[in-house]
Parts: C-alpha cells; structure tokens; sequence
DNA sequence: ATATTATTCAAGCAATTAGTTGAATACTAA
DNA sequence: TTAGTATTCAACTAATTGCTTGAATAATAT
C-alpha cells in the first residue's frame, strides 16, 4: 500500500481509537452511565463510584479529550454532561457486551440467586396491570432522576425514603420496584427490604432507559402524591 | 455503597470494558473494518494492515478473547469473521466518532485536497442517474467483495484491474467509482487515474455498508457482464 | 517420514495507563 | 482581604500494552 494511503488511514483509526481508548475503562464507562441518568459534579460521580476525587477527574478528563462529555462550571461546581449521541452509543456497547460476553449473565445470576423477587417481569402484562392499579409501581432512584422521567403511573420513592415511606404501602397489593436498569442495584435493595417487611414486592430489571428505547412513553415532572 | 454491590458493579463494568479494551487500538479497529467486509486469514488482515503477521495474530487473539471476532481452522488457514452485531456496533461507533472528534473531517480534507472528483455526491441524484443510464457505476473493491454484495446496477472492476480495463470504458460519459466506504481509498486512487487518462471520474464517498444502512437495497453474485 | 507453510506461543523492551499523594488553582462567602 | 471548598495539576509507582524476535505447533504435500 502506497505510504501516503497508509498515513491517511493510520491518522483516521488513530481518531477512532480516541472513542475505544475512552470507553476501555470499568470506571469510565460506569461514570459514563451515571452521566447518562443526568448531569453530575464531580464529587458526586466520586461518591457514586468510589472513587478518590483526584481519580474521578482524571478520568473526566481522558473522557472530555475523547469528546464523550462536556463540562460547564457552575459557580464553584464544574458538571459534567454525556455529549450527544453518548448514551445511544453505551447502550450499542451494551447490547454487544450482554450479546456477546456470557460471564455478564453469570455474574448477575450469581448475585441475584437466591434473592426473592428478582425473576423478570413480562413487560406487557406490566403495563396492563399498572393501568388497571393491581400493582404498585414504585421509581426508587434519586427523586431528581425521578422528575427528569419515569415512567407513567410510577410513584416516587427514593430508595434511602423507602424505609420511612413503608407504612404508606399497602401490605395486599403487589409493588413493583425499578431504578436505572439492569445492573442499577437501587431496585434490588429496595424489593430486598420490602419482601424483609411483610410486602409483597418484586423487581423490574428494565430501567427508564430501556423503558424508552422500547419506544415506550415516560411521564417528566413532579409525582403527582 | 455496601460492598457486595460495589462487588457486583465492579465485576460487571469490567466485563463491559472488555469491548471497550478490544476497540481501543487503532490497529484492531481498522482489522474489524476489514473483516466487516467478509472473512480473512490471518496473512491477509496482516497484509492490509502492514502489521507483521505475529502481531495480527495478537491482535486477533485480543479481538478472540471479548468475543467480538470468531475463527474457524480451513486446512492450513485461521480464517476469521466478525461475532453478529459487531459490524453494527463498529458503526455507531464511527459514527459518534465523525459527530464528536473534528480532527476526523480535518484529516480527510487535507488527504483528498487538491484532488478532482472527490467532492460528495447526493445519493438521491445518483440513483435516478444510475437508472436512466447517464452514470457508470464502477465497484472498485476486490472482486469477492462484489459478489457478497454491491451496488444494483455496479459493474466490478477491482482497482488492480482498472489499469487494464480502461479501454472498455467510455470517455464522454461520467464514471463514479465507489468502494467500502468514506475512509477506504481503493475509489480515490480509482478516480485519479481515471480523471489523468482523460475520463470524466467522481467518487462516490459511501460505501456498500452505508448504502445498505440507509435502507438501500444490495445485489450478489456475478456481475451481468 | 520429511519439508513446507500458516499460525500461534513465549520472552523481552519501550511506552502507556490507572491510581496515589500532595500542592496549586479557581471560585465563593465572610 | 481571608478562609473555605471544589476541582485540577504534577510527580511518582506499579501494572498493562504494543510490538519485535525467534521458536513451537499444526496441517498439508512430497
């Protein structure tokens, strides 16, 4: 191949290796899922993936030099934000992962097993039994989440609320429990500590997102309590 | 956070990261590129990519190893393929590439500068033209690629072939030549020879994989020559 | 068998990366 | 101004990666 081609070519993977290079760390792509649920201060996203602050910036470096995220300061706060197309992109990373890579179910099935209420929920029977109030729907994220979109008819219940909020649940009505998706464990504590109780509760493994990819509509704004 | 879930997330954005890890070298990303466009041996990935053939063959064990290649032992070959979804996936890829890294539009302008006919065509324009025959349509990819799959009314003239071809082509109509796509060079090193020995040569900048991934339909098999 | 060919393995080097720690910067509030 | 807080920078270490070289393996042909 003539040197002017290769140097072309090599100059183009080396850009596109930018967007697998940013994507190639645990951290990076569990801070990329946080962002993609709302935007987020850096220490937040240090908390949320215990990581030191130091850390935690660096990598939102390595992701805002490869373009994934954008930042904005906000007084004495710097939030950072998925850039366009971002989440779509995770969720195609995903759907390979979970596709290709049999130890992702492994590893959920090793620590779901043995947990009440983790089976999966058919979808469409959901939907139906939430319109006909036989079940509860509950959104345990954090009440921000919440109101940036749910799904319809759900209640808000942020999952560090949920113990003080118990005695507002009936004890006769199934209550249905969902957070960020599939490996958001916010549900999963929260059905945990319902079935503890007396409740009868189980898990929706899908989150919002996966709710919308579905091309099923989410409700926005405060909950309607 | 409770350390069986960080335990939990951890394993998991780890498995995650192993797609990220097997895209993020510039060299396993141009041989996907490749092997999206049908099965190699080891020796012809190292060929097209000028990597030595241990290297390929490392390389390929990375790509083995999350899943995102599969092998099959033919006699004294390793022919590879891409796992299902893997094309799909390296598409949303580059295209959150060539939205967000704008070093990408600037190398291909300083590549294709100062040279004629590589400015983009419109594909609804073509594909009128196409049918009412005032455009030739050459496919200038090795001749297997034509027959997995190209443009409806293409004829297949490999680019080592062209030089030899040239005679059965007319000068007073318009030739467009297209290849893999906007970063594969077979068609712009197509349309400088043509457009030097006197033919009127564009290039067509998609190739058959965006062609398809527009909704377009695809011909196989021989060409009707 | 023996030779040949395609591929993989193993060892080693240089370059890169993830993480830590402590200091520097930038903004806000008193 | 000063003090306090959020974030970034700089220097360093340990681990990982990309690539090379030469040997080992596996299938085929003589």
């Amino acid at each position: 191949m003539k040197t002017p081609n290769r140097r072309f070519k090599d100059e183009i993977y080396d850009q596109f290796s930018r967007i697998g290079k940013a994507v190639s760390s645990p951290k990076r792509l569990e801070l990329l899922d946080i962002l993609c649920q709302g935007e987020r201060t850096v220490e937040i996203l240090a908390n949320e993936t215990c990581l030191t602050i130091a850390n935690t910036s660096q990598h939102l470096q390595v992701l805002k030099n490869s373009r994934l995220v954008e930042q904005e300061k906000k007084g004495l706060y710097v939030v950072y934000r998925p850039a366009p197309m971002v989440c779509q992109f995770l969720l195609s990373l995903r759907k390979v992962a979970e596709n290709r890579i049999a130890e992702i179910e492994q590893i959920k099935n090793r620590f779901l097993e043995g947990k009440k209420g983790m089976e999966p929920i058919a979808l469409d029977a959901l939907i139906d039994r939430i319109q006909k109030q036989e079940v509860i729907l509950l959104d345990v994220r954090p009440e921000e989440e919440f109101r940036a979109g749910h799904i319809i008819g759900a209640l808000s219940v942020p999952l560090k609320e949920l113990e003080f909020m118990l005695t507002k649940l009936p004890k006769d009505k199934e209550i249905v429990a969902y957070c960020r998706g599939p490996y958001c464990v916010l549900s999963v504590d929260a059905v945990l500590l319902l079935n503890e109780k007396g409740y009868h509760a189980v898990r929706l493994e899908e989150g919002v997102q996966d709710w919308h990819a579905r091309g099923l509509s989410l409700a926005s704004g405060q909950s309607p309590s």
